[in-house]
DNA sequence: TATAGTGTACTGTAAGAAGTGGTACACTAA
DNA sequence: TTAGTGTACCACTTCTTACAGTACACTATA
């Protein structure tokens, strides 16, 4: 089962948070092709929420091509395509990287720890698909 | 020279591009420690900004201990310490790299890019130390 | 001592983002 | 017909971002 988790207050914003962990489903496969997501009233009174921040969540995530809404029946996880131009996706790549890279070593990370953690998240992320979906 | 520029409109607020920028340059020593920032009034003019909006981003480099500041002289590159617990620590390294890879796995990189990429530029950032310096 | 330049700290103002609350409409499926 | 869906508004509040101006304590230098 689906779940997810948001802490209002935080740095991040609500529909930020949502919007990282429904990539983050989609990235492990916790969420598969054609899966269904909770609907935006749903998912509001689960988590306590306006459903427009959910709305606007989800809208994001359309655009972004993760999601694929069908109006009148629901949000689900799209096929996967680039709905970026190969410029486009080099450039968030780079700014991606600028942000995380002189934060952690800010942090005072070295280069070989921050490899590492990048290598064994990845590898966690993408290696244990759908296992967790036996005790349904 | 220590050149920083800044895009106001962007998605990234103007205090938090001087953060991300000032960062950078001193993981990549381009900033020595002990060497002088410009002073928030000097870069405000240059950048066509406001004094405040500076400050705030020299002061949030300063409770991050990246740099240093000496009340009616400037403000200075601090020397490499650590300000942050290491549970704090490893809550920013984790939070940083799930908004990081989120991000890029949803822009359809694969690990393996990834990781190069992340590789490639900390090489970039923390091997060729002020070797820019040459042409001043 | 005067003066200029420094960081810092206010106040006030304006615009935008984030989030809530409510309503409404078109669509789909039972 | 009815319930549930996505979507689109409007109004309102709160917070963040940024600007504008002023002020003060400090440092260095003439």
């Amino acid at each position: 089962m689906f779940e997810l988790q948001v802490t209002p207050g935080g740095n991040r914003p609500i529909y930020r948070q949502i919007i990282d962990q429904v990539r983050q489903a989609v990235a492990t496969s916790e969420l598969a092709v054609g899966d269904g997501l909770p609907s935006v009233r749903q998912l509001a009174e689960e988590l306590v929420l306006n459903h427009n921040t959910v709305a606007k969540a989800y809208a994001e995530l359309v655009r972004e091509g993760v999601l694929e809404s069908q109006h009148g029946r629901g949000v689900f996880v799209a096929k996967r395509r680039r709905v970026f131009s190969a410029s486009e996706r080099k450039r968030r790549l780079d700014q991606a990287m600028n942000v995380f890279l002189s934060e952690v070593l800010t942090l005072d990370y070295t280069p070989q720890q921050i490899e590492e953690a990048v290598a064994k998240r990845l590898d966690q992320m993408t290696g244990s698909k759908a296992e967790e979906s036996e005790g349904d």
